[in-house]
DNA sequence: GATGAATGAGCTTTCATTCAT
DNA sequence: TATGAATGAAAGCTCATTCAT
């Protein structure tokens, strides 16, 4: 172990200086042209924007759909972590759950590639997803304790809604910057326990 | 009828037959294929499944966009046309205005195209829009009239409404393929006139 | 013999009408867009401005390149016939030679597919240039004969210069459309017995 | 010297030498390939004859008509530069002029893309002609002050005359090279001030 | 390691020619 | 026989990815 610690001194740090603010800068860029233009951007403005080469970019990111995941995932990540922070702080359950859509659409919906990712693959990522479930199972089920939310609403139904509303707000963002809103309160009043009407079966396909 | 029959010896239909068949193929295999890929996929594809090549596509279409906006108007109009007829029979406005969204989810929102097209353009086509409009504002006022629906709502809304909703048809299409009525349910019932707080001002956007 | 005359009793003259009348119309219609556009044209353009079909276009034509040949040849032998007679009709050598040019210069040199021809292919098929050689030649004898032109000009000089002089009427159509008249006069001075010194060697190369 | 060359270490090329070794053979081949061909030519021929890709070609040049733009530019100035210093270091003014033309008749008239060019726009680019007038203008003005041109002509017959002889190289490039010195000698004899009669006026359309 | 030039398959569109009606 | 719809091989251009410097 001794000899082992010697022959591996400090293999990581080793010019890592530069690659780490390469891979930065290239997270950072990608996400903003992403964020703007959507996943089917050139790579090219993604290079441009972060000052690096193309060869930089690729070596970091060997596919355009990796560095897509990477930059969704953290951008995702970081969101959801403030998100879980801020809604923990929140006493009302009933609150919480309203602050977490609020900023959910105030912070995520307007990027164009993560609203994409609804569709596509319902979400930037599986671990994304499933840290996302559990954020909001844990609010769904302070609600459930409270009782102020509708009998029956899964976490699959309040996840599912964020993606819908999130469309609808990239819809509006030019046109009507603020009618999401209207929407949010709708669903959220759609989702009280003033509702006490059955939900349709999950698997009710016809 | 017999000299009716002679009287009319069919006007313009001469020598179009294998045409009207064949541009009936295209809009046909271009509805499945943008519904299933979306407005990006290679005309090739289109080509190919209709059958023709692509000199007879770009014949009847001058451009792909031109295609595009076709197949997917004539789509939306005829489900439309289809989806107010069944409206206006029903009696009961809150029940004509659930299964306009019921339809509506069920017809059109599994189309990628078309479900592009509302983050894309609002609608498939500005008088696609205007005559969807139309029609659901009709609904509404039915059901103010009948004082069944939430004060305050706009045929905007239910617009939005309808958009965020098929986004999340297609985003569950696979994974779990009759969720949506769930979140339908939600909607309509934070629609609902037992709902009384207002909602937010349009143009409310910070 | 009379067997043979029972037997094919009138093999041409059948439906021929309607077929003479359609070559005619698509001979005109070719003559002028390839006059217009040049031979780069799209053949629809032929067909919709003759009022004829493809197919009939090319039941007549079976290629382009043989109805640009044969519309080509057709105008030029028109042109050729009347400006041959007016030139034997020019007592005054010169002056036929220079009428010759002059009409020349006016009637084909707006035509862009044949101005296209002198470069292409040296003209517009190898018969027109034969007889157009025959008329020069004629004009170039009587000259000589005269003593009014310059010893050694050859009626390829002469054919090659109403290639160029075309060329030039094309340039300044729009620009300047009487300019080519200055470059014919200067040419034709050239031209005259006034000038004695000999003409380099036809294939002197280097 | 020495120093001077220590002084300035190469202040650009850096990292350019394969990409100006690529947009030098894209030059080369598009030269080569437009004169032998003109400006249809599919680009892919250029591609192929300089070695390169596609994308490489379209990196250098955005569009076709830049590439045709500058190759035929760069190969004019080129020209035009040898040209006006040779004309220059020609003392007789009549023996500069008749060098230009020589010269040009023999570097770019076999240049079928150049020779489109006069027919199309009148010559590779309005530049093009500015500085080719300029030339033109002054060895006429020479030609002038000594008396040894024909009074009247001007820059305008000059250009259009390169133009029209340019034609009649390509014509004859082929079947018989050398012939286009006999039309030059034609013409720059009708130039001359032994020809004393008035040119038609510029504008004389009829 | 970083750079950005090079690659080439793939995309939309055109048009000479053929063929079913 | 006339018609014009159908064909499909290019053509111009883009862009994710690789590779020489």
């Amino acid at each position: 172990m001794t000899l082992a610690d010697h022959a591996v001194p400090a293999p990581r740090p080793v010019r890592r200086a530069d690659a780490e603010r390469n891979r930065a800068a290239i997270i950072k860029a990608a996400g903003e042209v992403f964020a703007e233009c959507g996943g089917g951007v050139d790579v090219r403005e993604i290079a441009r924007r972060s000052g690096v080469g193309m060869g930089t970019l690729y070596r970091h990111f060997p596919a355009k759909d990796e560095l897509l995941a990477t930059v969704l995932g953290q951008q995702f990540d970081a969101w959801l972590t403030d998100a879980h922070q801020r809604a923990m702080a929140t006493e009302d359950p009933w609150q919480a759950l309203a602050g977490f859509f609020e900023q959910l659409l105030t912070t995520q919906a307007g990027n164009r590639a993560v609203v994409e990712s609804y569709a596509a693959t319902g979400g930037p990522s599986e671990s994304c997803v499933q840290r996302c479930y559990s954020c909001i199972d844990e609010l769904r089920t302070r609600c459930v304790d409270a009782g102020v939310l509708r009998p029956g609403v899964t976490t699959d139904d309040l996840f599912l809604l964020s993606g819908a509303l999130s469309q609808a707000v990239l819809t509006t963002a030019e046109s009507n910057p603020g009618q999401w809103r209207r929407l949010l309160r709708i669903s959220l009043d759609g989702l009280s326990s003033r509702n006490t009407e059955p939900l349709p079966e999950r698997d009710a396909d016809a």
